[in-house]
DNA sequence: TTTAACATTGACAGCGCTATCATTCACATA
DNA sequence: TATGTGAATGATAGCGCTGTCAATGTTAAA
């Protein structure tokens, strides 16, 4: 059973194709009592037009390519769905690409990153969104950085919460400075100044600039860091976990812990229990991201919110002025949110006996 | 700046674009050299074939399309990647269409379903690959039943966890069933008898089949289930709660608790800390669905796990099958499997006082 | 040397649609 | 009645690619 196309509809309606594709696209004045007709045999036939064939000729497919690295990572749906609502919005459908999970054929992020980008140009998607996170600097080579380049010079390329050095490609930020700033702050004002920062990785930017946030805003309160209580290494809840091990088997150890995100503090969290120890009374604990799990966690967790909804869907509108031709900010910044729930609490003197 | 296509490649190289066509498909001897030559001109261009073109002709477009109800439901993402390794690992790409998240525009999820599919169809996919869990009997009607059979005649349709009565379209599913039974037998064996069933909704099919489940394992164990134990109204935290908090305002209240998913006993587990419970030494608390969540909740969730990314990925084989013309099971069902975890222990007599 | 059998290539139609240009009507105005 | 104007329509050329058929070379067996 072949589907039928608009010469089907045209030869039963005793019409040209040109005068179907008039009716399908509202492009020109067509008589009633003709219109009619087609638009009768067309529903007859459940006719869908070949957005095959549309596309081919218009150079414009109304598909996106959204590339993350991974969905199981609760930080990311919920970025997507941000991006889906304004994308949708706006007459997008989009590939999703999953650059890293479920990663059984030993393929590594970058090299599938790239394996996509190719796909998504030969689609003829009329824009990329690159969702990152997890941008390792070292492993960012001129090649890799080259080809994202080449990419964005045939289609419109924006990237949430990741930058590439050296491009001028569109992104929107979360200002993780400021939110770590935030995080910080909150601490010292509950009373703390024996404060740990645990998770990420020294090679990515996102952990850097967490943690230089940290530095600088203890600095700014007169306080001295401890290098001992800085430990980076992960960012998932077993990681956090044994970071947090590693800080109670300190001489002395600190009153709170800032966190590289909130599946660390969780793992803190668990960790610290395990000690026979109470948060917030014994030890303030803060997060970064908030993700959904943070509000029903026990205690649910304090955390930064980087309003990864409206990252998503602040990403998806500036891709859309770019395919439009607009002039956009070559980088918007989102600020974010600290969301203080139970996690944290004042520094109680009796807690560092 | 046009994008270079296979006219350009040929005039360059002296040669027809038929031969292109070969060294791009290798699907007819060319001489090395000639080969060569185009190759390198191709490398020079950074040339990549028009999909477009390509997929009219061929019939066939390498593209999925996958339903589902919401992104942002850790349920879905572990589902999701089961799939995408899958997918990709044919070589397929697919739409993500997410039909109820981020409701904004007060469409409900059934008017966009159908919406997605008519845009799937007219980007011609080769497949789709509908999410379910949450189809609800009493709005399928014989009109959205109709819709999909009529899609599911013009392209390959596979339903992961969903069922539409009365069409005969391929689908896997979770032995629902199997799976409340293992939790329930688990609390049981336990030496519990005074077993509650909370969340979910009356009108949803997995509801019905874990409640009804519930009250077979129950009843082939020879306890009475109390009308009063059951209490139905949703799936997330907070209703698991004021769930939860319904049944402690009881006379007698349960000594175990089968929640219809992990938010669910999140929330019940919530509610029982706050009253001063302990879990589990004073209630036992079971979850469904093995989210990630589940495993590092403070008590880490005892559950039944669905097999997620089982799901997803034998869902993209089938539908694979499909494509390919395989004669294909209609039905797949997939053993869920019981997880043990911190939130279930034997009763305790003193528990009930 | 001749000829069959491949290997290699080219020409060209056509996938389903839209854009452009040309043509035909139907009226209202002069 | 002649003419202009806009409304309705048709004819047709591609969009970038692949499949088919036909036309060349080339090589090895006869």
């Amino acid at each position: 059973m072949k589907p039928v196309t608009i010469y089907d509809i045209a030869k039963e309606a005793n019409v040209s194709v040109a005068t179907v594709s008039r009716v399908l696209n509202n492009t020109a004045p067509v008589r009633k009592s003709t219109r009619d007709r087609i638009v009768e045999i067309m529903n007859k036939h459940q006719f869908q037009p070949n957005a095959l064939a549309r596309s081919l000729l218009k150079k414009e497919t109304g598909m996106l390519g959204v590339l993350l690295p991974d969905i199981t990572n609760p930080f990311f749906p919920e970025v997507l769905s941000g991006l889906d609502q304004a994308a949708r919005s706006k007459g997008y459908t989009y590939f999703l690409c999953d650059t890293f999970s479920s990663n059984e054929d030993h393929i590594d992020q970058y090299t599938r990153e790239s394996q996509y980008l190719s796909i998504l140009i030969e689609k003829q998607v009329d824009g990329i969104i690159m969702i990152g996170g997890r941008i390792n600097l070292n492993r960012v080579s001129a090649e890799m950085v080259g080809e994202v380049v080449e990419v964005s010079k045939r289609v419109p390329v924006v990237m949430i919460n990741g930058h590439l050095p050296g491009t001028s490609i569109h992104r929107v930020n979360a200002d993780e400075r400021a939110g770590a700033e935030m995080a910080v702050q909150h601490l010292i004002d509950l009373g703390h100044r024996d404060i740990a920062f645990i998770g990420g990785y020294k090679q990515m930017s996102n952990t850097n600039m967490r943690m230089q946030s940290y530095v600088r805003t203890m600095t700014a309160n007169g306080i001295r860091v401890d290098e001992r209580k800085i430990r980076l290494g992960g960012f998932n809840v077993d990681q956090g976990k044994s970071l947090m091990e590693e800080l109670l088997g300190l001489p002395e150890r600190p009153t709170a812990v800032f966190c590289a995100n909130d599946m660390v503090a969780i793992g803190a969290i668990k960790a610290a229990r395990k000690a026979g120890l109470h948060i917030p009374d014994d030890l303030s604990i803060i997060g970064f991201d908030d993700v959904p799990t943070a509000s029903s966690f026990i205690p649910e967790l304090t955390t930064v919110s980087l309003k990864s909804r409206l990252l998503g869907q602040t990403g998806a509108d500036v891709l859309h002025g770019l395919i439009m031709k607009s002039k956009m900010k070559k980088v918007t910044v989102i600020q974010p949110e600290l969301i203080v729930r139970e996690s944290t609490g004042p520094v109680k003197v009796a807690s560092r006996l």
